[in-house]
DNA sequence: TATGAATGAGTTTTCATTCAT
DNA sequence: CATGAATGAAAACTCATTCAT
């Protein structure tokens, strides 16, 4: 009798029109009005499936997330030592290659940006980038281990890494001459070889 | 027996101001009149002196790029060794210490985010960009030089310092818990260091 | 075989829902769609039942005017003279009491309100107005004759009766310090008794 | 050097604006765009001199107040005794004559309205209500006095006046039938007179 | 130089109403 | 009867920019 739910397909569409609309346009423009361009619907149904423009910046937050670590689980699958993962991992969010998206690298960026003084997706980001931090850690510290290393480092590393990344994607996004998308990968890799060939063993 | 011009100084209060407001409020908020309000002027003695709005951003990014700059130049004199003169540029961009600049950080990654799509801006901050890999790069070789070193390997290095910044300061600002503010500087000398010990000697 | 027809429960459920949002948040907040949540309804099926927002509010102007009255029978059946029945109504629409009804009362205001200017409300409620005045000024003349006094001074009492109680209503509503809902109805009695007390005897 | 402010007549042209709109069209159509239309002025200036739309409705309360004072003292100075000043009163507020201004009352009860449930408005109405109450009650008890009664009944009285007069504006403007706008001041002026006659003598 | 009023296009958001299911 | 997605017009409000003074 009733009619059916569209909502979680509407709102995948909308999240993805304006994942589009920020990597291409900038945060300025990407008003209602654009997103529902892209999306070909029209702003006043944008405002049924989503309240304010900021639920649909949230929304995509989480969009996001799961995308990186949807191509994390890929790659994992192959991976069998420590060094692979932490690779799969760094190729998950820098790397070319298949399900690469620099739409979302680009989104990703600007959303950082916007969570320097925008209180709520900065919340959201946070979150995001703690997960990460702990993920990214994880790998670090099953990495040194195999080496026999002491896992101490692996804090800073950690830090270090994930920053290496964020400003990657930054240069990429704005000023990809420095940084050609393909390096990102490489580089951060072999910083962190090379961090870790040098850290003391363990007793 | 004209008055004598302070368009300068105007120039440079209204830069100022628009340098607060990005920090303070984000780049949706500063706008013409929330500048004028933090400089104490008019709306319309702003356009006065710029004749747009982005006029104003490109003018901030100068300025940015002078601070610092100039900031190098202080520690600069101190440093003797191509290994201090590479840590007087980390702690310059990045340390806490005298005429650190939090505002000015959060202002440029600020700005590096609108440079991702606004095409002037990216323009403005892609040379500034250019201009500091340049930078870091001559450190790099005389640091590689004086270890002895192949300098073949300072591009790469360059462009994974220079990354490791901006995305130090990316999370200091939007995500501090991750990257406290006081980590950042010696995380990336240490990594520079371990970088260089491991390439190969020149011949 | 057909489904039985709810639509007059459904009318009255959807009438009741807009006197609760309208005493609630006012006339600005009653949308359809906060009335269909007040009513457990969805926005498409109260516009099944109604063709328009303003025919809900006649209809609502309608229950008001039934609820009141049916009060009025209620207390009617226990009075016995003129003073009585003057009473009865008073309590009726005044006073605190069983079957008392503060909603009612706040909508009733902000349908007056609303009635300044809109003209198809205005009709309703000056029918409405219109009828309680005849009301009134039966039952003044009863009281007037029951004391041996002209009935002629009806007419101007009513006007004073009906615009005190339209009054009190808009006083308890929104300045409640000021006229304490239980004030109402004894300063009614009270006025009326003394306006009568003085009426000349007639021949 | 710099342009003259008119700031002020502009929030007077805005708030009159409003008043005239609120009076013919209701409070539902009182749009920006309507007032700015009503004042001759764009939309934006509206903004310009007021920060929202309810911030001219808080200026046309203080300006009806400032509008019935006036008037009230006008006539005040040629009333010689307290029942003079009393009649004065009344007539400010009710009567038909000079300076009479029936746009003021009609906006007078849409307000009172929407003070019925919008938290700001109802402060500002309920305090100006406040204000009445105390002056009113003053010249109630003045003039009880004047006839050697007890004063104690004037705060009752006072109430009950107030909601005539509140009252009598309502039904004024939505139901003229019944209350013939040049009624409603001699009505009121019967009741506390009857009012009065009957209050017990002082000891 | 400086002021601040003024503009107009643009923004997000709301909502009565319609309609396919 | 009932649902809930969809529409489109209109609402309040913002803001870069212009301009008379």
């Amino acid at each position: 009798m009733s009619r059916k739910s569209n909502t979680l397909e509407r709102r995948a569409e909308i999240t993805a029109a304006m994942l589009r609309v920020l990597a291409e346009q900038g945060y300025e423009r990407a008003t209602i009005q654009a997103i529902a361009k892209e999306a070909q619907l029209t702003p006043g149904l944008i405002h049924y499936h989503f309240k304010s423009k900021s639920e649909i910046l949230m929304a995509l937050i989480e969009g996001l997330t799961a995308i990186f670590e949807s191509r994390f689980h890929t790659l994992l699958a192959k991976a069998k030592t420590p060094k692979e993962r932490l690779q799969s991992y760094v190729d998950a969010r820098l790397a070319k290659g298949d399900g690469e998206n620099p739409e979302a690298v680009a989104a990703w960026v600007i959303i950082g940006s916007e969570a320097v003084k925008q209180a709520e997706v900065q919340v959201a980001y946070a979150a995001a980038i703690a997960k990460e931090f702990k993920l990214i850690k994880q790998l670090l510290e099953a990495r040194l281990a195999e080496e026999g290393k002491h896992t101490a480092a692996a804090h800073g590393l950690a830090a270090i890494v994930l920053a290496s990344m964020e400003g990657s994607f930054q240069l990429a996004s704005a000023a990809e001459s420095v940084m050609p998308k393909r390096y990102a990968a490489s580089n951060v890799m072999k910083m962190i070889e090379r961090f870790i060939l040098h850290e003391e063993d363990a007793a």
